[in-house]
DNA sequence: CAGGTTGAGTTTGATTTCCCAACTGACTGA
DNA sequence: TCAGTCAGTTGGGAAATCAAACTCAACCTG
């Protein structure tokens, strides 16, 4: 049997490997060089130099040079990058409540003055997007959810 | 330099090896037993025993035992994962948009009869948490963001 | 200009994980 | 009795990971 098709698993053939959302993470932080990353995900460098390689080639991230001589590549975020802010969020919003223990290294404050409590809401009528409230709309014929 | 605290991370610890999150994607798609989960992913099966028993042992499913003779267990989300579905909508977004090709394997429709468009909203003001809406609210002194 | 530092990786060799297929054991159903 | 299901376990080889050392080019310092 092969496995689902599924957005999710395409997902994390891109991001999915040890260290990648790490060093997207950081990228976000603005911390754009290889030392930094490296230094702050505790990534060794051989596998650092993988992930990045990848995510590059996979439109993650872009490698630009800030610096001709000697020559020095910084890495930047793409749209499709900065689309993974959502999926860095829930995650640190998962940790924060159900692995994290004492107090939390980080907290957000919304532009609109509240510390940020993510929420996923469904764009149309705003309410929230809970397991519940979910049913599929589409699938090919033979595919469904429970097949085996 | 130690890395960077962070409940990114720490989920990741949790959550973050391969096949974790699919193993999880089967049970919220109904598929509680080891066979199935087993198929339906593509995870070899000793992996997968050593992920389904890390995660019991988190705390994010639950092994519970549905035939005494034969003794046969399965796995159902516990409330830390049920709250595992936001980051799976968030990846599944990211996939659907920025790396399946072609038809979308699975769409969602939300309990307001529209196709679910997930979206993270701050929760007190209801607009959305980009990236450029976020600051730092609170963090200890000495481990700034932009720390090497 | 010798000596040290920075940045961005490569290389190396040992360790750890992963993959796959086969096997087990307890049972069921024909 | 014989095949099939379920939930793993075992074994051996392939692949990925780790940490530390190394490279190379350029810059900085006195």
């Amino acid at each position: 049997m092969a496995p689902r098709t599924c957005s999710v698993a395409n997902a994390l053939e891109v991001v999915g490997e040890r260290w990648s959302l790490l060093a997207l993470r950081e990228v976000f932080f603005g911390n754009h060089r290889f030392d930094q990353i490296a230094a702050n995900t505790g990534a060794s460098r051989d596998v650092l130099t993988a992930r990045l390689k990848k995510l590059v080639a996979c439109g993650v991230l872009e490698r630009r040079q800030y610096s001709e001589h000697p020559p020095r590549h910084e890495y930047v975020l793409t749209e499709s990058g900065r689309a993974l802010n959502n999926v860095l969020l829930m995650l640190k919003e998962w940790g924060d409540t159900y692995v994290t223990k004492g107090p939390l290294p980080l907290v957000w404050e919304h532009s609109c003055g509240n510390v940020l409590e993510p929420l996923v809401v469904c764009a149309h009528c705003g309410r929230e997007a809970t397991p519940e409230s979910l049913t599929r709309a589409a699938t090919t014929p033979g595919d469904p959810i429970s097949a085996t």
